[in-house]
DNA sequence: ATTTATTTTCAATATATTTTGAAAATTCAA
DNA sequence: TTGAATTTTCAAAATATATTGAAAATAAAT
């Protein structure tokens, strides 16, 4: 297979993948392209690699930032953006577990916390089904916050040098 | 807070933790309204619940079997079918976790496999950057699918337990 | 200060996804 | 069988999300 066919097939199924986790496809394409730039580029060459508009490419470089996947970069002398991609693959998973958790898995969680407490029989049926969920999951939650803040806390080796010994 | 209220702000709060995980909103406010159901129900209760149309209900709880986590109860006597869902929140996660594996990580790596073995000479720099970012993330994901499956093997206690050996 | 290159915004448009609801199919009882 | 209850399907409609592109804003050079 050829550079450009294997290129063209990973931006693709990149974007497929992370539009399953709620990262839209065009976002997921972009930086799916910078990770394999060896070099940072400019939004004129994602435009017109992946072919869209200038508009699309700020906006979702801008997300890329905010999740502190991308950074822009300034050549000297040069008077354009330009951008580039954090290439450590683990930092990448962590960087993206950290966010998540923060978006998504803390509020939730806070959330859970409030809805334990509601008043009636703790007898009844539907109120003993609705707090044993609740807790149930808020158990777990916290379980995996815990986990995930470990994860990203530490380095690569360390961590997987720590499940080796738990998973025999 | 009482009951009802709480059972709102539940489904929908779990409908919206859905959405950013790839999960359409409808099916998993199903999913909550059945987890917190103590008895099976109908999808005459689901559609009166939720105040969505028949359809709608048939379809996302159809996708919710495939999924394994709802379950189509006979009750004896009843013409009616009734649906329940899995209480243990361990077994729902780890259904969910091997589900997503098989349906998303498992081509994944399929495919980045395939992407690693492209001609060209190894020295130029996008050649090197494209075949470094494809192993890495291949090595990534095959440690992650390990992981996946021993915890998805194991049971809730085992799997802390080895994880708090390790942190500490 | 003016021009020119570049980035950003955002209303309009296009695309994708979800939902509806009524018709068709199925299931069960009489 | 026939018919009533129930489930399933799926085209059309509604809704939500992504994308465009041109105008406004910003930044740099002259």
């Amino acid at each position: 297979m050829k550079l450009s066919e294997a290129k063209q097939q990973f931006i693709s199924s990149w974007g497929a993948f992370g539009s399953h986790w709620g990262i839209n496809r065009t976002m997921a394409q972009i930086h799916a392209l910078l990770m394999i730039s060896p070099d940072p580029i400019t939004q004129d060459d994602i435009m017109e690699e992946l072919t869209i508009s200038r508009g699309n490419v700020n906006m979702n470089i801008r997300d890329l930032i905010s999740w502190g996947l991308v950074d822009r970069v300034i050549l000297s002398g040069e008077r354009k953006e330009y951008f580039t991609a954090e290439k450590d693959i683990w930092k990448v998973a962590t960087q993206i577990i950290k966010e998540r958790k923060k978006r998504e898995l803390d509020p939730m969680l806070k959330l859970l916390a409030q809805l334990e407490q509601i008043d009636g029989d703790k007898k009844n049926k539907e109120v003993k089904q609705f707090v044993e969920t609740i807790s149930s999951i808020k158990k777990l939650g916290s379980h995996a916050d815990k986990m995930l803040d470990l994860m990203t806390k530490a380095d690569e080796n360390w961590f997987l040098a720590g499940l080796l010994k738990v998973f025999k």
